[in-house]
DNA sequence: CAGGCATATACCGGTGTGGGAATATACGTC
DNA sequence: GACGTATATTCCCACACCGGTATATGCCTG
């Protein structure tokens, strides 16, 4: 289960991520929220301690959890190298639409030659 | 296989969008590069196209796969909220970091804008 | 120390998914 | 049309993982 993907790959655990958010929060809050068993939410916190997603603190019988960053840091520099992709994307469909906008008719773009048996 | 962390979950297909990263490419070259049956690259592949992390074109018998920007905008909206969460947690850091360094500290320093890639 | 609450762990069964090998399809060339 | 290349698809199997149930551990209160 090496990669923060794999981890993040199961829905209850990226919901469990989203309640601790906002505040750090006890298992028994957690399983009330999510209306989830209790065996599942602490198997899934265990999962996203041993990832260093989420960490716990102990207070009486309670065991509070909250987020870590490093995990969430990774991830958002995992994405850089393509968030630099999707950006001239963007800007070039801007500078696309602002084209459209003062040209009423561009009539580049190729036709198809030949009509061929298409299968499918 | 819905979400996109689960598509993401394949170490596989991480290599296979990073290599798009750069630049359009044919399910060949993939292939040689990443040393993968070729099979396996078709497969996954294919999951990404459905996905709609990537689009095929065509040029004669090949296919030249491309990115598309969507998942990943959706991937880096889902990082917003915690963004917040772990760019507070570095301020508080480089505050606390500031203040070591120059004796008894002044003010506070500026606040961060964008996060870049960080070591560890 | 008993009993209760909060949480963790062990066990088990079903299922989805990746890898490998074989095969199918599509296209271009002679 | 026969062949070669490029890519897609199918079949099968092993295995990891999730959910559920039962049970263990830890701590608090009387």
């Amino acid at each position: 289960m090496e990669s923060a993907f794999a981890i993040l790959a199961e829905p209850n655990r990226r919901a469990l991520l989203n309640l601790l958010a906002t505040s750090e929060r006890s298992v028994g809050e957690l399983e009330r929220r999510l209306r989830l068993p209790q065996p599942s939410v602490s198997k899934h916190l265990r999962v996203l301690r041993e990832a260093g997603f989420v960490e716990s603190r102990v207070d009486a019988q309670r065991r509070v959890y909250r987020l870590r960053p490093e995990p969430f840091m990774e991830l958002d520099s995992w994405l850089a190298p393509f968030r630099r992709f999707w950006s001239a994307h963007i800007d070039a469909l801007e500078r696309h639409l602002d084209r459209m906008e003062r040209q009423p008719a561009p009539k580049r773009r190729n036709r198809r030659a030949s009509p061929k048996g298409r299968k499918r």
